[in-house]
DNA sequence: TATGAATGAGGATTCATTCAT
DNA sequence: TATGAATGAATCCTCATTCAT
């Protein structure tokens, strides 16, 4: 029996010990998999993925892949899947501190981003590739959409809350500016060479320019 | 004999009118090539390019291909210049009308762009391939840095010459300016969902953020 | 996990027994590939060697060819190691003889070696395509070379035995007999046309030079 | 109209002046294409004779080669051709000096072979090349019988002169000599490293051995 | 004679995928 | 579950040869 089509999808945290008793050790190997494909998206690219060298780099037999991942197509899309769930973390993490102020949230939200684009350049670029693949591959179109809707909805919260409480300039349209915020991360992750500090300031002035300064 | 290598050793300055006559046909013959792959690329990723389309796409044997790009690789450099070329004539076009102010011609060159990224998104799209393929492609990246780093100044030069007529903000940044509104657009042609009118005003919005307003 | 580099690491002296069994039909395989393949050189030359063809020959895939090996020019190298194998096997056999005299022991030798240029002449005429092809082919030099100085070893220890028991004329130069039979056989693979009779007499017209006659 | 088909065959010395007021250059052109082709089959084999890299070694189009040799089988006849002749320049050299002894005759033929082996070992490795070619060319071998029989009846004349004048030994087989010269020095081309004196000192100890010694 | 563009069959190699064990 | 041998279609590229000019 084979283990792709998705059915293992996000478990959510109440029901991984039930599942965990039969299919721990599986999901673990599923794991391993997903990260070498990763890997090597990182380095090749999408079009240099071999699904030998992603069996090699789990250090299995290509057969033994093929058991947990029937096609290349769902490896790839378990790859998108471990992708989303990777920075889709970030909402979790700001929803946690509700005390603090939309600005700060957004503060705090970007300069996540911009640590990641920096620390982590890999995950943006192979998102990159992905979001290209996206264009001829519905399913992995399907998972980043949603996951798109998210955060844009996410920063359209934040940005409503911020300026009804007079921090945003009143004059902001909310969605269009998550809008041109999201663009803008996706677009740095396409610059040809990122530097730290130019990416900081950036961002710094383009919160600036949010604000609401009277 | 072979006519990679994009030089074209024939051609003096002095003397193009005589050999291009004698060339124009080669070198339209590697424009059809380059088309189709562009086409290609457009609707298949660069993964998906083959070089037999790419011929048939161009209405010739494959081994006549292979007689003016002795490679892959050199045809998809071919694809790039081809692209850098296409969207540089922005630059052109915008200095022909030295009466605009820095305003004007700004908001001529985001129209310009809009607009392509809406009339003609493949263009964006294969721009899209191309720059993550010149991570893993030296040549690639060449070009590419090259024609970023043109239009990287061409955007300070504009946003300079508006904050010294008092046009722009004083406190604006024009490199970081610059290098924002660069990345917005690539980001922009990794939209999942690319809607006319919300880029438009998203664009007029981040616009109305350079002004100087008091 | 594939198979070439000639080495069989799993199997250690200790286990061969244990471990034949799993990789005998393996090595079988490789056999019947490097038959195929020596067939063909003999009939086409290196030049006309078609790996499809060998395939073929084998009874198998391409494909699975290219598991055992995994290009054409370690496939070549395999005839090498098996040609040398084949024709090495004269020494071990004369080895075993330990009675004889140095002029029988040589004589057999020779007479080993005439046979098998007049009723396997292929294996000769491999050889010589091998030969010319190891001047540009380092991997198949290293072989070659090896096989020779063991060959001539072997003439040289034979010749000064019988130079010591003055069988052999005593003013025979052993290294430059040895030499000068060695390119006898060489180029008597490249005869035209050549003729059983002659050949024999014309060996032992030779050996009778090398006798001491007093 | 084509110039190949062997219609320009061995110009004797006489009628050189009436075929070269017309197609003087035209050889020329033959010869130079045919040197070309020499020098790569000498560094790359026939195997990697391109006639591609003939047409450039020669300074001339590929069509333009073709005009001259209409198949690639006809070029390498061409070389065949050339190198018989450069080699058949010895018995002609050696006919000269009518007054020389034959033992004399003899070693200067092999002197000179030997010279030939060590100096420009390039010939001999294309002979080796185009003999075993041979096997699978008609056209080829004929050219090669015909010079092959011409030595041989060369070396058998010089032997049976001196058999008689009574310089070589009596019970030499001239016929059985020859072949073992010939084989000796067609293999001495095969040998893995060659080095001058030993080969000068085994072709001596191989005249000693045909000396009459009373 | 000379040029260079065009042809297309063919060749080595790859790679996702399957299957018997 | 795991292994590794097997498959074969597909891919990039080559090269002898032709042909219009």
């Amino acid at each position: 029996m084979y283990q792709d089509d998705n059915t293992y999808p996000h478990m959510d945290a109440e029901n991984i010990q039930v599942t965990a008793a039969g299919n721990a050790g599986s999901e673990d190997r599923r794991q391993e998999i997903v990260l070498a494909a990763f890997g090597l998206i990182a380095s090749k690219g999408v079009e240099g993925l071999r699904t030998r060298d992603v069996a090699a780099g789990a250090g299995m037999n290509i057969g033994t892949l093929y058991y947990y991942f029937s096609t290349k197509e769902k490896l790839i899309q378990g790859v998108v899947d471990y992708i989303v769930q990777h920075i889709a973390v970030v909402q979790d993490a700001g929803s946690e501190a509700a005390e603090k102020t939309p600005v700060e949230v957004l503060h705090q939200h970007l300069a996540h981003l911009t640590r990641m684009l920096i620390d982590t350049p890999e995950i943006f670029r192979v998102m990159g590739e992905l979001i290209l693949r996206s264009e001829r591959d519905q399913a992995i179109y399907q998972i980043l959409k949603q996951a798109d809707d998210d955060w844009q909805q996410y920063l359209i919260n934040v940005l409503v809350e911020g300026i009804n409480q007079r921090l945003f300039r009143a004059d902001l349209d909310p969605a269009l500016t998550a809008h041109a915020m999201m663009s803008f991360f996706k677009g740095a992750m396409l610059q040809l060479c990122l530097q730290t500090e130019e990416l900081e300031r950036t961002v710094a002035q383009f919160e600036g320019w949010l604000l609401d300064r009277r």
